[in-house]
RNA sequence: GGACGCAUAGCUCAGUUGGCUAGAGCACUUCGUUUACACCGAAGGGGUCCAAGGUUCGAGUCCUUGUGCGUCCACCA
C-alpha cells in the first residue's frame, strides 16, 4: 500500500463497477447477502425515492450542483444501506428560454437570426447544443459518483414528459383553469419577443420628469416620465385620502390634448403615492402594468399607442408612425408652445433593459395564456389551487401529513407567496420547449389580439382531424413541464401516460411503487419558481402530494462570499477540485459546512483540507492492516478478554453509529460529516491507534476490525470511493455499497450494555497531564525524567495501565505510582522528579472548586425550579401523566446528584 | 415600499426543544521527524456570543427596540 491515497486509480473504475453491477437500481440492497450479483430486495421493503433536480442543459455543472449531488448521493446511500428499495431518478432540463438565448448568441456570431434560419433549422441547432451539453452533465454527475439510476434516465422535453405536459393541460382547460387573455407584458422592440420579468436589468438614470395638463380645461395637472404614452390615458387616478382631488373622483372630461382626443375618468385608487409628483397619476392601461389592474378594477377603456416595434399606431394625428423619442419631443414641444407645461423635474429612474440586447422594454399587452389560480374545481375537492397548495404545506392535503420544508422558515416565505400569487402565465414566445397544444382555424391568425371564438380553437394532446388548423406557435414556460418532473420521470413510455375519468394516469409499476417521492432536495432560489410550481401541478393532475419533505439548500459561494460566475472569473471548477484532490474530498468540503437554507463559501483550501482527512483514513488502515491480520471470519468480541481502551472505543464507535443515524434520519450532514471527522482523527487515529503500540489485548484484531468497519460503512454515503476501496481489506464478499448500514443490537448482552467507555478518560487525563507538566516546564526533550502518580482510589487502573502511559508520548523513563500523596484523594496528582519543578496537578483545585461550586448551584436552581412548577396546579393539570412523572424522576435524579457533588466539594 | 434572514475566536462557520467550563476547521505561537500518515504528530494563545432593555432560578439560544449587512418580491408613474 501506498504511503498516500490514491484516488485516481480507483474513482472511474469503481463507479463502472458499481453502475454494471446494478447497484444504482432500486432492487440492489444488502438483504441478499449470500449473493451479490442477483440482487433483489422483498417486495415488501419500503420504497426511498429521490429525483434529480434536472440541471439545465445550457453548459456544464457548478459547485452548486456538486453539493447538490453530493447532498443528495448521501441521502441514497445511506437509505440504500437501511435495505430500503432505493431510486434515485436522472435527468436533464431543456431550460427553454436559457438555453434558446444561449443558441442565438452562438449564432448571432455567425450574423444569423433564428428568424433567418427558420423554425426547424434553429430547433435543429439548439438540440444539438443541448445534446452536447447533455453528455456533459452525465459525466459529471458520475465524476462526483452520484449513484443515479442512469436506465431511467428523463428529459423534460422528450417525448413521454411532452405526452404528460399535452394531458394535463388539457385537462386544465377543460376544467377551465386554463385561459386566454391579455396581460402586460415586457416586450422587446428589437427581439421581437416578450421577456421573463427576471430577464428584464434594471438600470439608474437621470430622467426628466414632466409636470402638465391634457389641455386647459383639465383641472389636474400630472406628472410622467414618458408623456407620449399619454396619447393612450383613459384616466387620472388620485389617492382616495388626497383632500386635493377628493371632490373631483368619479368626474369625466373630453379633452384635446395635443391634437388627439380622450376622454379621461378621475378615478381613486390606494396605490397611488400622494407625495410623486402631483399625487395625480395618468392612467395608461395598455403600457403600464399597474394601470393595467387599474383599468380592469375601473372597467376603463384601453388605448393601445405602441406597437410591436416601438412605433407610435395609427390614428393619433402626425404622431403615428415615429419612434417613442420622437413622439416625446413632438409632445414635449407642443405642450411648451400652448403653455400646458408646468415644469420638468430632473429625477432618479430605474430604466428596463432588455438582458440581451439592451434595448428599452416596452410593456405591452399581449394574448397569452393563464392559469387560474383561484377558480373552484371539482379535482381539488372543490378548491382552488391557491387553496390546496396552501393546505398541503399547512396541514396536510389528500391523506397525506403535511409537506415538511426544511428549513421551516422558508415555510413562511411559502405561505406568503403563495397567498399573493396572481394567475400563472403559461406562455413564452419563443420556440424551444413544449409547443402549445392547442390550434385554431387558418382563418385567424394567432398573433392577433383578439380572442378566438371557442368552436375556432381545439386542445389537445394530438392534432385535430380535419383540414385548415394551425398550431399555436407559443411554447410553454419550462416550469410547466418542470413542475410535474416528479411523477413525469416514473413514466418510461408514453403509452403509459393517459386520461382516466377526468384525471391523469400514469399507469407504470414505477409510479405505483415510487410516487410520492421522499424528499425534495433543491436550492432555496426557486422554492417558488420549482417547488411551488411541483405542488400546485401534482395537486391538481393526481390528487396526491408530490414529495412528503422538501431539504433547501443554499448557494455555493466563493471564499469572499459573492456568487461564482464566468464573468468574475471566481469559479471553482468540481471537476478541478475532483482532478486534484479527488471526489471524496470535494464531496466532504461541500457537505461539512453547509446548513440548508445557507449559503456557503467554498475555497480550495477547504477541499485540500478534506484531502488530507481522507489520506488521514488510508493510512489508519494501512497501520490495521499492517500489523493485525483483519480479514477474520466474525468480529464477534469476547467481552471478557478486552482491555479496558477496547472497551473505550466500542462504546464510542456505538456511540457514534446512532449519533450518525440520529443525524441522516434529519437532514443534519455536515453535522454528521463532523462528528465522523472527529471520531475518526480525534479518537481513533490519535488515541486508539496509539495505545495499540503499547497494550497487549488479545481481542485487538476483532476490536480493531470491529471498529474499522462500521466506520466504513458510516462514512461511505459521504465519500464512497476510499470506503469501497478499503473494503476489500475485509472478508466480505459483498461490496460496499450494498452493504448493512450498523445497528446497536437490541439485544446486546449484559457485558456489552456495561460499557462506559469512560475509565479510559481517566488514563488520558494522566497521559495529558504528564505531556503539559513536561511541556509547561520546557524540559529538554532528551532529558529523561521520572513521574510519580498519585493515583487514588483508581490505583488500580493506573497500574495495570503502567505501560500505556509509559509508552505514549510521555517522554518519562520510569514511573512510580502511589495511592496517596501530599494532595486529596480523589483527583489524580502528577509530579515529574529529575528537574528544578516538583509537583504539578493534573486537576487543579482552584478551577476543580469554582466548578463544583457552580454545577451545585445549578443543580440547587433546578430542583427549586423542578419543585415550583410540581407544585404548579396548572402545570400538573395541563401536562400529561407521564411529563408530570419525568419531571418527579428528573427531580429526584438531581438531588441525588447534588449530593454527589457536595460529598466532593467537602473532600476538596 | 413589503417579506425573510444573518451578526459567536484573526478568517469561515457549528451550537437541535433555554441548562456541564461557548466548539470545529483554517490561520497563529512553541516543540517534535518515535517504522500508519509532513496530505504528520504534541502542546498552547485567542471570544464583553452586535448594542440596549425584557421574560426566567438560569439567555449565545425566547421577546421588544436599535445598528450594520444580505437575500427575495413588488416597483417609482
Amino acid at each position: 500500500m501506498d504511503k498516500s491515497y490514491n484516488f485516481k486509480e480507483n474513482e472511474d473504475r469503481i463507479y463502472q463497477n458499481w453502475e454494471r453491477k446494478g447497484f444504482f437500481q432500486p432492487k440492489a440492497g444488502p438483504s441478499r447477502a449470500d449473493n451479490p450479483d442477483n440482487l433483489k430486495l422483498e417486495k415488501d421493503a419500503k420504497p426511498y425515492t429521490i429525483v434529480l433536480p434536472p440541471p439545465n442543459v445550457t453548459g456544464t455543472l457548478h459547485m452548486g450542483h456538486a453539493g447538490m449531488l453530493a447532498i443528495e448521493d448521501v441521502l441514497i446511500r445511506y437509505h440504500r444501506m437501511q435495505g430500503e428499495r432505493t431510486l434515485w431518478v436522472p435527468g436533464t432540463d431543456h431550460a427553454a428560454i436559457a438555453t434558446q438565448t444561449k443558441v442565438e448568441k452562438i449564432i448571432e456570431e455567425e450574423d444569423k437570426t433564428r428568424h433567418t434560419l427558420g423554425r426547424k433549422e434553429f430547433l435543429a441547432r439548439v438540440n444539438k447544443i443541448a445534446r452536447e451539453s447533455h453528455d456533459t452533465i452525465v459525466g459529471q454527475c458520475k465524476k462526483m459518483g452520484a449513484s443515479l439510476d442512469w436506465s431511467r434516465e428523463a428529459y423534460t422535453l422528450d417525448e413521454t414528459r411532452n405526452r404528460a405536459v399535452n394531458f394535463v393541460f388539457k385537462l386544465m382547460y377543460d376544467d377551465g383553469l386554463i385561459y386566454r387573455g391579455e396581460r402586460i407584458v415586457n416586450w422587446c422592440p428589437r427581439c421581437h419577443s416578450t421577456l421573463a420579468d427576471d430577464e428584464v436589468e434594471y438600470k439608474e438614470q437621470k430622467a426628466k420628469l414632466y409636470y402638465f395638463k391634457y389641455d386647459k380645461n383639465f383641472p389636474i395637472i400630472i406628472a410622467t416620465t414618458r408623456p407620449e404614452t399619454k396619447l393612450g390615458d383613459t384616466a387620472v387616478a388620485v389617492n382616495p385620502k388626497d383632500e386635493r382631488y377628493k371632490n373631483l373622483i368619479g368626474k369625466e372630461f373630453e379633452v384635446d390634448f395635443v391634437g388627439v382626443a380622450l376622454k379621461i375618468k378621475i378615478i381613486a385608487d390606494r396605490e397611488v403615492d400622494m407625495d410623486f409628483g402631483t399625487g395625480a397619476l395618468g392612467v395608461t392601461p395598455a403600457h403600464s402594468a399597474i394601470d393595467w389592474v387599474m383599468a380592469e378594477n375601473n372597467d376603463l377603456e384601453i388605448i393601445k399607442v405602441i406597437n410591436e416595434d416601438g412605433l407610435i399606431k395609427n390614428n393619433f394625428s402626425k404622431y403615428s408612425g415615429k419612434n417613442v423619442e420622437e413622439a416625446r419631443a413632438m409632445i414635449v414641444k407642443n405642450l411648451n408652445k400652448s403653455g400646458l407645461m408646468e415644469k420638468e423635474e430632473e429625477i432618479d429612474n430605474k430604466l428596463s433593459l432588455c438582458y440581451r440586447c439592451d434595448t428599452a422594454i416596452e410593456p405591452l399587452p399581449s394574448l397569452q395564456w393563464f392559469i387560474d389560480v383561484n377558480r373552484k374545481v371539482e379535482h381539488l375537492n372543490g378548491k382552488s389551487i391557491k387553496e390546496t397548495c396552501l393546505e398541503a404545506v399547512r396541514s396536510g392535503i389528500f391523506g397525506r401529513d403535511k409537506i415538511k420544508i426544511v428549513p421551516e422558515r422558508f415555510e413562511k416565505n411559502y405561505f406568503h407567496w403563495m397567498e399573493n400569487l396572481r394567475d400563472w402565465c403559461i406562455s413564452r414566445q419563443i420556440w424551444f420547449g413544449h409547443q402549445v397544444p392547442v390550434w385554431y382555424k387558418s382563418t385567424v391568425n394567432n398573433s392577433q389580439l383578439t380572442i378566438n371564438k371557442k368552436e375556432d380553437i381545439y386542445v389537445g394532446v394530438e392534432a385535430p382531424e380535419g383540414e385548415g388548423w394551425k398550431r399555436d406557435e407559443d411554447t410553454l414556460d419550462t416550469w410547466f413541464s418542470s413542475g410535474m418532473w416528479t411523477f413525469s420521470t416514473l413514466a418510461h413510455s408514453p403509452d403509459e401516460i393517459r386520461i382516466e375519468n377526468g384525471k391523469l394516469v400514469i399507469d407504470s409499476e414505477d409510479f405505483k411503487n415510487f410516487h410520492p417521492i421522499e424528499v425534495l432536495e433543491t436550492g432555496y432560489d426557486i422554492l417558488f419558481f420549482w417547488v411551488a410550481r411541483m405542488i400546485i401541478m401534482t395537486t391538481y393532475a393526481l390528487n396526491d402530494i408530490p414529495f412528503q419533505d422538501v431539504y433547501l439548500h443554499g448557494l455555493v459561494l466563493d471564499e469572499k462570499g459573492k456568487k461564482m460566475s464566468k464573468s468574475k472569473g471566481n469559479v471553482i471548477d468540481p471537476l478541478d477540485m475532483i482532478e486534484k484532490y479527488g471526489t471524496d474530498a470535494t464531496r466532504l468540503s461541500l457537505i461539512i459546512g453547509s446548513t440548508p437554507g445557507n449559503d456557503m463559501r467554498l475555497s480550495e483550501e477547504k477541499v485540500a483540507g478534506f484531502r488530507n482527512l481522507v489520506n488521514k483514513l488510508w493510512n489508519i488502515y494501512r497501520y490495521g492492516i499492517k500489523n493485525y491480520e483483519l480479514r477474520i471470519k466474525n468480529y464477534e468480541i469476547d467481552f471478557d478478554k478486552i482491555s479496558l481502551v477496547d472497551a473505550w472505543i466500542i462504546k464510542s464507535i456505538d456511540d457514534v453509529i446512532l449519533e450518525i443515524t440520529d443525524c441522516l434520519e434529519n437532514y443534519k450532514f455536515s453535522q454528521a460529516g463532523e462528528r465522523l471527522r472527529e471520531f475518526t482523527r480525534d479518537e481513533l487515529a490519535d488515541w486508539y491507534l496509539e495505545t495499540t503500540k503499547f497494550q497487549k489485548s488479545k481481542e485487538i484484531e476483532k476490536v480493531l476490525g470491529y471498529t474499522l468497519i462500521n466506520l466504513l460503512r458510516l462514512w461511505h454515503p459521504f465519500i464512497p470511493f476510499i470506503t469501497e476501496v478499503l473494503w476489500k481489506n475485509f472478508s466480505f464478499n459483498k461490496q460496499l455499497i450494498i452493504s448493512e448500514w450498523p445497528k446497536i443490537e437490541k439485544t446486546a448482552d449484559d457485558k456489552r450494555k456495561a460499557l462506559k467507555g469512560v475509565k479510559f478518560e481517566i488514563i488520558k487525563n494522566a497521559i495529558i497531564a504528564i505531556r503539559n507538566a513536561r511541556a509547561e516546564n520546557k524540559v529538554e526533550p532528551s532529558r529523561k525524567v521520572k513521574a510519580i502518580i498519585y493515583a487514588g482510589d483508581n490505583i488500580g487502573l493506573i497500574k495495570e495501565n503502567k505501560a500505556l502511559i509509559k509508552g505514549m508520548r510521555t517522554g518519562i523513563e520510569s514511573i512510580e505510582i502511589k495511592e496517596s500523596g501530599p494532595k486529596p484523594e480523589k483527583a489524580i496528582f502528577v509530579a515529574v522528579e529529575g528537574i528544578e519543578i516538583y509537583l504539578l496537578g493534573a486537576v487543579d483545585e482552584k478551577k476543580e472548586k469554582k466548578r463544583l461550586k457552580e454545577s451545585i448551584e445549578r443543580l440547587r436552581q433546578l430542583i427549586t425550579m423542578t419543585k415550583k412548577k410540581l407544585s404548579d396546579k396548572n402545570f400538573v393539570e395541563r401536562a400529561p401523566g407521564a411529563i408530570v412523572d419525568k419531571e418527579k424522576t428528573r427531580l429526584e435524579e438531581f438531588g441525588i446528584e447534588k449530593k454527589k457533588l457536595e460529598d466532593q466539594f467537602k473532600k476538596l
